[in-house]
DNA sequence: CGCCTCCGGTTTTTT
DNA sequence: ACCGGAGGCG
């Protein structure tokens, strides 16, 4: 019997993994060992050998770009045949389409609008108004930061414990939660969090809808299990409950999300929840040399609380890991920018390179000095297509158009542009529409009937509450539209006859509410550009069949890929580079401080190290050929200068698979000197100290057997100096106990010093951490 | 209503 | 350093 062509090429632990259909399967899949591979193929086997129809399949990704490339690659392996998988997406696009079935369960239309976090925000901020909290002490972030994470949680208002409700507003998080919570489903709205937690509470208080999916889903597949948050955990289990079918692939290594709630132990409890599972390991990979590997392995093994891989390659040759030392952050940058110049002569292509980052600020250095040499480049990340204000500006037209209720986007454009319609005219409508119990814009119609507003802000209302019956009008002339919420948006049947197609519709509104003609109007640098984005948009509406599939397109993938490519380098962080690949790959500033992030090093103690050194691995994990490693001696920060010491990690590379530089005499292995012996805060944690001599490399080595770092004396002063301080040096006129003077907090008593901040015990406020340059000595 | 100034915050990011 | 928001003033 002939191999079916989707296990060609498929190793053994691969093909077990695509060959044990039934029953509960835990997947560990190391970086590079041909994990979307193994999905795929077994997606394509389940097809194939008809065990399920795509439509009973559902398979769920973290990422868009995640459902995309499996959704490709499941329909190369088995053809047109296949229209798709309707149920292959995000966690929170099949939760959006389950909810549209079920909205009315919690109270909400089928049409409900998805809020993104500007929308969220706004709503708590009235909300922390209307409740008369000082939102200078409890800003709105800080509760929609909580809410995000009691969603998470799988948690209705009622279920946060007294605890947890404590650590906003004194006790009344818990309160607004559920006052926001009441304002959406007035809104007839969700936000990120409902997609999910709307679906549990209805799976968990109705069996018959529970039924439904648990018949449907004849199979259950999870990428990035790792990275699954308490509540798509807990949707998961009540799906896959009845069949156990359920497969879930992930690396407990790359689990670098669980700052924003997964939560690793879902991967560590699967065995627990699923009695009799299989657990598969993919370990040989595929992507890396063995000296790349081997760094990335040294590195990671000194996490505890793993699972467990050794990941393995038979592979030969490659170049050791680079590790270069450089004096500041512009050097970084221009060596960078040299070895991609090289690498064009060689006739290799830049897009087959990557500088991955700790955090969004480093992308500067690396964007001057790319303009200066005129190398493309490009930075993923930052500022998205959708968030641009002229997008969300037209989009909130649309969605008044399509969504009368939705009062967030009213307010949002009913002065923009300007149109005389100011905080006075748009309170008295709150004030109509909390009375009545009636949407903004309908509000707005009604008050016109009484004379609350008068002259220019009458006329000016009355013609945009005219201007939004007509383009209503010409909506609702397009049946398509009136189904929606309905209908399985994947495929693209369904026939809409529409009169005004709703792109047109969208450039129309654009161009009668005055939105264009303001942007014309601009004479600033940027307006040419964002009347771009607005032609852009329109275009991108080309590809839906109606306006509502349009808007959820919209709220739930919002990444847009527009030049990935052309052959530029691209800039991004390590969180946004995860499960993609290299040739040649520049991790940029592993510094303390950078990289590990000190929020990390303050906060979270070990968890959040361990998690910052997978989040190094996944770093490392991401180059195929070649790696290089930098870090810079000084770095501006926030507007500040700051001496740093090499990152830990460089340290906890084995030097068997690196090579290391340095651009400063000496500097470097010093500094590792220096960071060993007196300068490591968590020294104590490493338990196993005798294995971090051995894993060191050996610049610290060199530099310690022969003693030659005197070569270079004025710098080697400097460098003792911020390695002990982690910071500035300081100012050399306070010393402790000093009696000071701030010009916020009055007079106090220096406590401590490190650096230039200083700890003060202030006669006023008690002890706080100021920088000594706002102080002067009295 | 709009401009200007001051103040605070500032990891990572999806959806 | 820089951006965005809030509050004050013209």
């Amino acid at each position: 019997m002939p191999e079916p062509p989707y296990l060609k090429g498929l190793n053994a632990p691969q093909r077990e993994a695509v060959l044990t259909t039934e029953g509960p399967v835990l997947v560990l899949a190391g970086a590079g060992t041909g994990k979307t591979a193994a999905l795929t193929a077994r997606l394509a086997h389940l097809v194939a050998t008809r065990r399920a129809w795509p439509s009973e399949i559902l398979a769920v990704t973290f990422t868009n770009k995640a459902a995309r490339e499996m959704r490709e690659r499941v329909g190369r392996l088995i053809g047109e045949a296949v229209e798709g998988m309707p149920w292959l997406g995000t966690f929170h696009s099949i939760g959006a389409k389950m909810l549209r079935r079920h909205a009315e369960l919690v109270g909400l239309k089928n049409n409900f609008t998805i809020l993104d976090t500007d929308d969220q925000l706004r709503l708590l901020k009235q909300i922390i108004q209307a409740a008369d909290i000082d939102e200078k002490r409890w800003p709105a972030r800080a509760l929609a930061g909580l809410i995000d994470r009691w969603k998470n949680k799988g948690w209705t208002p009622d279920q946060v414990d007294a605890g947890e409700a404590e650590a906003y507003a004194n006790g009344r998080g818990a309160q607004l939660y559920a006052l926001y919570q009441a304002r959406l489903r007035d809104l007839n709205a969700c936000d990120f969090g409902d997609l999910l937690l709307h679906m549990l509470v209805i799976l968990k208080t109705h069996r018959d809808v529970l039924e439904l999916y648990q018949q449907r889903f004849k199979y259950v597949l999870v990428d990035e299990y790792q990275d699954t948050n308490q509540s798509q955990y807990l949707w998961l289990r009540l799906i896959a409950q009845e069949r156990k079918n359920i497969c879930c692939v992930g690396d407990d290594d790359q689990s670098i999300y669980s700052w924003r709630g997964a939560e690793v132990s879902n991967i560590l409890r699967f065995e627990k929840d699923f009695p009799g599972a299989a657990v598969i390991r993919l370990e040989q990979n595929y992507r890396s040399t063995p000296h790349i590997l081997g760094a990335a392995s040294g590195l990671i093994a000194q996490n505890s609380g793993r699972l467990g891989k050794t990941l393995w390659t038979d592979m030969d040759g490659g170049e050791k890991v680079q590790v270069i030392g450089v004096w500041d952050g512009p050097e970084e940058a221009r060596r960078v920018g040299d070895e991609l110049e090289a690498m064009q002569r060689r006739g290799e292509r830049l897009d087959t390179a990557a500088i991955l980052v700790r955090a969004q600020f480093q992308t500067r250095e690396f964007e001057d000095r790319f303009i200066a040499i005129g190398l493309p480049y490009r930075i993923v990340g930052g500022f998205r297509f959708y968030e641009r204000a002229e997008i969300r500006d037209a989009l909130a037209y649309l969605r008044v158009v399509a969504q009368p209720a939705d009062d967030l986007a009213f307010e949002r454009i009913v002065n923009t542009p300007k149109r005389g319609l100011g905080d006075k005219a748009v309170a008295k409508l709150h004030s109509l529409a909390r009375a009545e119990g009636i949407p903004l814009s309908v509000a707005a119609a009604q008050i016109l009937d009484t004379d609350e507003l008068t002259g220019a802000a009458r006329r000016s209302l009355g013609n945009l509450v005219g201007d939004f019956a007509r383009w209503r009008a010409l909506l609702n002339s397009s049946p398509a539209f009136a189904e929606e919420g309905d209908q399985p948006q994947a495929g693209g049947g369904g026939s809409s006859q529409t009169s005004l197609p709703h792109p047109e519709l969208a450039r129309l509104i654009l161009d009668e509410s005055g939105y264009t003609a303001m942007l014309q109007a601009d004479r600033s640098a940027e307006s040419a550009g964002r009347l771009e984005n607005l032609a852009e948009l329109t275009r991108a509406m080309e590809d839906y069949e109606t306006l509502g599939a349009f808007l959820e397109h919209v709220s739930l993938v919002m990444d847009n890929d527009a030049d990935a490519q052309a052959e530029k380098v691209t800039i991004m962080t390590i969180h946004a580079a995860k499960g993609l690949e290299f040739d040649t790959v520049f991790l940029a500033g592993w510094e303390e401080g950078v990289f590990p992030s000190q929020r990390a090093l303050d906060e979270g103690g070990n968890a959040s190290l361990e998690e910052e050194r997978r989040l190094a691995y996944v770093a490392i994990t991401r180059a195929r050929r070649k790696c290089f490693i930098f870090h810079a001696a000084n770095r501006r920060i926030y507007g500040q200068w700051t001496s740093s010491i090499p990152s830990r990690f460089v340290a906890e590379l084995p030097g068997a698979h690196t090579e290391e530089e340095t651009t400063m005499t000496g500097g470097e292995s010093l500094w590792r000197a220096n960071w060993s012996a007196n300068a490591d805060p968590f020294a104590h944690l490493a338990a196993a100290q005798s294995t971090r001599a051995s894993t060191r490399g050996p610049g610290w080595q060199r530099a310690a057997a022969s003693g030659r770092f005197d070569s270079s004396p004025s710098r080697v002063v400097e460098a003792r100096a911020s390695a002990v301080s982690f910071g500035n040096p300081g100012r050399s006129d306070i010393s402790v106990g000093m009696r000071v003077f701030h010009s916020k907090f009055g007079y106090g008593t220096v406590a401590e010093i490190e650096g230039n901040k200083l700890e003060i015990d202030f006669e006023q406020t008690g002890r706080k951490r100021v920088l000594d340059s706002f102080v002067s000595v009295g």
